[in-house]
DNA sequence: TTGCATCCGGTACCTGGGTACGGGCTTACC
DNA sequence: GGTAAGCCCGTACCCAGGTACCGGATGCAA
């Protein structure tokens, strides 16, 4: 039994302090791992990498509680199905996200080539700032009734 | 004189409630509006419209801090020249979130297509989902020493 | 066995972006 | 001029995602 890793050592590598450790596991992100004799969490070496996978789907825009999910769902009896179902639906909404960057992208280089002077009353003849038009799509993802 | 719109109005128009106004006022967003006799606010028309750039922006990763700036620069002596450094900035950030996103598109298409059964453990053979690649990647924007 | 770095659990606090509440004044309309 | 919306301000609260602090227990090495 090689121990594992110690706290403070997989929040050093993972780049993160041990809190947020401890929160993810009461989130539910991190498993509990093992503990020493004394109780000192004692952490199998992969942790370090599950975590850059946490990380990195959180920097994407999927939430904790999603990440959480999806780790889950990942090691259950019902292999690919539900996964893949959320990985639709996700796929739809980066979907979204990225058409608005790219809208926005296109947006600051015209502010950039056309010299624009200001976002809201630019004085460039031909400068179709097109925030208002993504301003009234509705954010990626949501839907409202009413 | 028009009067303008009271404070009811223009949160409907825009999408939001009164507090949320106040709050940007606050917050160094909206200037603040002028006063019937008795102190309610009367907001210019194109309010709405300014509403409209600000959720917009935010939307697309601005800060509401990175707004205001982005506002205020934009009607003060120095014309084009910081609006346009602000852009570029952003834009390159806008890449790489961009960059991010595809590559994570690409491996949830991947998920879906090929059946995977995990993010972190794919049992299938083929399965180079690159959610660590992105992992190793500072978030856009983000520099940090040591 | 002493001593210092680490870790423990629990609780409190922080930032960003709002939202809600309460008591009291204004506006608008009949 | 009565009365119901609507708005005022201040303060408190909410959620997500962490972070900090505390007193006490462990780990490990000399």
């Amino acid at each position: 039994m090689t121990a594992g890793l110690r706290s403070g050592e997989v929040a050093e590598r993972a780049g993160l302090n041990i809190q947020t450790l401890r929160y993810y596991e009461r989130r539910g992100l991190l498993a509990e791992p093992g503990r020493s004799p004394g109780g000192h969490r004692l952490y199998p070496p992969d942790t370090v990498t599950l975590l850059g996978v946490i990380k990195a789907a959180q920097r994407l825009g999927f939430t904790l509680d999603e990440v959480a999910d999806l780790l889950r769902t990942g090691g259950r009896r019902h292999p690919g199905r539900d996964l893949r179902r959320r990985a639709e639906d996700k796929i739809a909404e980066i979907d979204a996200k990225i058409a608005d960057l790219t809208t926005i992208r296109g947006a600051l280089a015209e502010v950039v080539e056309a010299r624009c002077d200001s976002l809201t009353d630019c004085t460039c003849a031909d400068c179709p700032i097109p925030f208002l038009t993504i301003s009234t799509r509705r954010p990626a993802g949501e839907g409202e009734p009413a």
